[in-house]
DNA sequence: CTGAAAGCGCTAACAT
DNA sequence: ATGTTAGCGCTTTCAG
């Protein structure tokens, strides 16, 4: 039923090896049998089948992407980023949701691996020993996109967080705060907890800032969450008068909650987030943010990959991008 | 270097075959031979390669999903429906973006095909006759996804979007307004320009209402849309006083456009979007919206699709689901 | 309950 | 420039 090489090479009056020379491209094929065989294929609506091409050149052009939720606007933007350049690469992807789960992970790059895949794109915000371990006996090279690894041993791309999150700080307290709140992400991811972290500590005891952990508060990453943080961070006796959030919606949820008790942004209380969403444009007042360039990582990151799939010589295998900051109207 | 079939039934002195009805548990095998085989596996860390089991079997456990782009919560909504359910079959997709491309399509359509999917749930605005054409000599099931074709021929998985419109523009209506704008997405959408379009003038008409042109526009699907939308209908003679919006950005744009000319939401003009996104609780005020339940039709038109593929009889090939309206503070 | 053997459709030496 | 021939790793009759 289905045409396969077999039947054109027939048609055609040439071996299977020249159709799929043709096929490939080879250049080692006469003007005319090519026109042949083409005449041929396209009469017969051949296709090839990528299945047993794959099984007897052991390659898929195919690579796996792994990431948390792609329901997550912050994720998507990731994923287009990786696509793109898979495309332009001719690479398919495999797309898998592991919201953050290590045994999905897990399982996930098992089942990638099982299904052959050249290489795979991994964005996980807590890479355990076990995956680790895991990635370092893989069949197909990884790269990380916008996630750190302990070791910092596996090909990566990131920007400098750390160095992002102390400038947002540092913002904040050039512009006369002292009283800085850090509205996070869960820490359990190790961005938010040993490097934004890190960096707002850094930022404070330049400006010799006492650290308060009362302004430092780390749940989910939600608009609904960054409504409850700020409820009960202005209860203190000496609220924030400034907020850097971990992320856009975080940053939105404080200030409609600010807004609901009749502060006003920027006036009364001034903020930055960490990522600079398409959401960051859509609110009043627009968001002042630290860019976090989600598609550039994961295209980046895929580029890398292709890199490596075709055995290309690189030098860095961490890759650090620049960031910026966005100066919108949530800040003075 | 990689351990295949082979060497697992040697170890285990049994032949591929009870290998393979291991692996595939096949209940035909002794439960000492099973424990025997299992233990070989484990010790030797095999694991199927599944592009052979494909070729053998043709099945590949893949399902294609094209979607016009990832990086759109819409669209990621809908996609993250379609992964869960397929997951929960056992299947892995490929993702691929078609920026609404036809040409885009056709192609994506073919690699799909030449990779062995065993389906594909696709998402289009506008199904042409080609496309059409294509997908009906597809070598495997394919399953719209909030999308129609004209000849409503293929399966697929909707809500009934005039419905859906006219209520929304009826509510809008019983409210008291006139002059009622519909702010659309591209008429190149059938949905945009035969469904909800088609809602709208029926909920006018019903009301005597007099259609009038000038309070149709349609382009692109943005915020910054909305705000020039907006714009350019305000300065009408006799402006409109709400607003139905084919998409929540549309809206948002739509109403920010609208305070910073000084007009209150819902005070001065009402709006009702089409879609409630997450969004729709996050601006002030909250948007009042027909919802478009793409995480459900996702997750419908996969599991449509796994029937299909297990030949399962189905009655009804063309889904409707069901739609309703999340009132809020964007109407009064 | 188990094994032997024939493919699945293609690529990749190796010849010619 | 083209053909021959092994596989790639697995499933699937068909026997027994």
């Amino acid at each position: 039923m289905t045409v396969t090489i077999y039947d054109v090479a027939r048609e055609a009056n040439v071996s299977m090896a020249t159709v799929s020379r043709v096929v490939n491209g080879n250049p080692n094929v006469k003007p005319t049998t090519r026109k042949k065989v083409l005449e041929v294929i396209d009469r017969l609506h051949y296709r090839p089948n990528a299945v047993a091409r794959g099984l007897a050149s052991k390659k898929t052009t195919t690579v796996g992407v792994i990431i948390p939720d792609i329901s997550n606007v912050f994720y998507a933007e990731l994923a287009r980023g990786i696509e793109d350049i898979a495309t332009m690469y001719r690479y398919n992807i495999i797309l898998s949701n592991s919201d953050q789960n290590e045994e999905k992970e897990i399982e996930l790059l098992d089942t990638m691996y099982g299904k052959q895949v050249d290489g795979i794109v991994i964005m996980s915000e807590n890479v355990s020993e076990k995956i680790l371990e895991k990635m370092n006996h893989a069949p197909a090279p990884i790269v990380l996109a916008g996630s750190v690894d302990h070791s910092n041993t596996m090909p990566s791309v990131n920007i400098d967080y750390t160095q992002a999150a102390y400038e947002a700080v540092k913002k904040l307290i050039d512009n006369g705060h002292k009283r800085i709140a850090f509205v996070s992400g869960p820490f359990t991811s190790i961005i938010n907890r040993d490097h934004k972290f890190v960096g707002y500590k850094n930022a404070l005891e330049e400006a010799h800032i006492e650290f308060d952990e009362n302004l430092v508060l780390s749940a989910e990453d939600s608009y609904d969450s960054g409504i409850e943080d700020f409820d009960h961070v202005n209860q203190l006796e000496n609220p924030p008068t400034a907020y850097f959030t971990g992320s856009d919606e975080l940053a939105i949820g404080i200030i409609h909650a600010a807004q609901d008790v009749g502060k006003s942004v920027p006036e009364d209380i001034e903020v930055i987030s960490f990522e600079n969403s398409k959401l960051a444009r859509m609110v009043r007042p627009q968001l002042s943010s630290m860019v976090l360039p989600l598609y550039d990582i994961g295209a980046v990151a895929m580029r890398l990959l292709t890199k490596i799939m075709s055995k290309e010589k690189i030098d860095h295998l961490q890759v650090v991008l620049p960031h910026r900051m966005e100066e919108r109207k949530s800040t003075k």
